[in-house]
DNA sequence: GACAAAGTAGACAGATCTGTCTACTTTGTC
DNA sequence: GACAAAGTAGACAGATCTGTCTACTTTGTC
């Protein structure tokens, strides 16, 4: 195998690791048995568990822009495409590996010091804001566009946290509810 | 000191201890110590951590719920009432202890087959709904009152863990501003 | 086919952490 | 003042877990 999808290897089987059990609770020897190589291989392409924490975050955050964007892609691009997003979710919850966010998960379990993965974290959450504004162009001032925007990204954010807490899948029906309000 | 406050006093200390900094990473050796108490003591008390976290719950979900009903009491008994849990919220937020929601930050840690925790989150969010339901009377269709609750909950959630994700306070006002425009 | 880079299996050091147990002391009540 | 209940200080067993290191093998390239 070579280098790069070595590493990219051991990304995968962790971040399906740390998203499903915690990150934690899962340790280097599981992450090394499920993928099959030996622990002084993690160590190469890794410092430490911390710089896997940070790959995984990239990971998943990467697969979920490339997906969320997909999705919307199908759908016009009017005043109500930004509601896809919940149709997005939707699909995401049903799926059974459906775990809520894997931001607010690992800023759960990290040390409030951690610098690093607290940035990464809000640099996530500020690209998907960026997202959800890219999906608004018809708002034409600017700050309405971007209260708008904030206003959607924290009904998208509430619907994956508490729809994962209650394992119901009401809060995603309610939070495109008041979206829809929103927009108008 | 009677039997009743030492416990209550192991609780009010690992409370602080497990919100501030963590539940996996708060030590039992750290609790005995800052409570200034022995180990066999607190095993006296609690036969596990298990159980000192879910006292450390209910220990925070009664003083919030007191807290915030008193807070609500304050202002006039009319459809924006239920606006102040977002006042209350924001006074929350400047106190330099909010470290967001207990609840989501312990469901991240613990094993996700832990039901007992479980169970105790949920109900407590069930409670959380039906205050928020208590507070909108005015609306008098039941069905429509309840989706209403649910809608302010979300953005109550939202803002609480967007506010201590992004360590700044427009979450809170965005989700008020949404909530006063679904109340009409 | 020589050689470097990458990988292997797993022992081990050292740092956690929970919960038990021991031998003893303090406190409160009759 | 006797006695039980509650608390003390801390050793220790046993179960983690991360990261290092050793001695060796495989792979890819010139």
């Amino acid at each position: 195998m070579p280098r790069s999808s070595t590493r990219q290897h051991i990304v995968e089987v962790a971040s399906d690791l740390f998203y499903r059990n915690g990150y934690n609770r899962t340790g280097i020897n599981e992450v090394i048995a499920e993928s099959g190589i030996a622990k002084a291989t993690l160590y190469n392409h890794f410092r430490s568990k911390d710089e896997i924490c940070i790959a995984y975050l990239q990971y998943k955050h990467e697969v979920f822009v490339k997906d969320i964007k997909a999705y919307c892609d199908t759908r016009p691009a009017n005043g109500r495409q930004v509601l896809a997003i919940f149709d997005f979710l939707e699909a995401f919850f049903q799926d059974r590996d459906f775990n809520g966010c894997w931001c607010i998960k690992t800023v759960a379990e990290i040390p409030r010091e951690d610098e690093r993965i607290r940035k990464e974290i809000q640099k996530q959450k500020n690209q998907l804001i960026n997202f959800i504004e890219s999906l608004l162009m018809d708002i034409k001032d600017e700050d309405e566009r971007r209260d708008t925007a904030r206003q959607i990204y924290l009904l998208y954010e509430s619907a994956v946290s508490e729809s994962h807490l209650h394992q119901a899948d009401w809060p995603i029906t309610s939070a495109k509810a008041i979206a829809s309000k929103i927009i108008g």
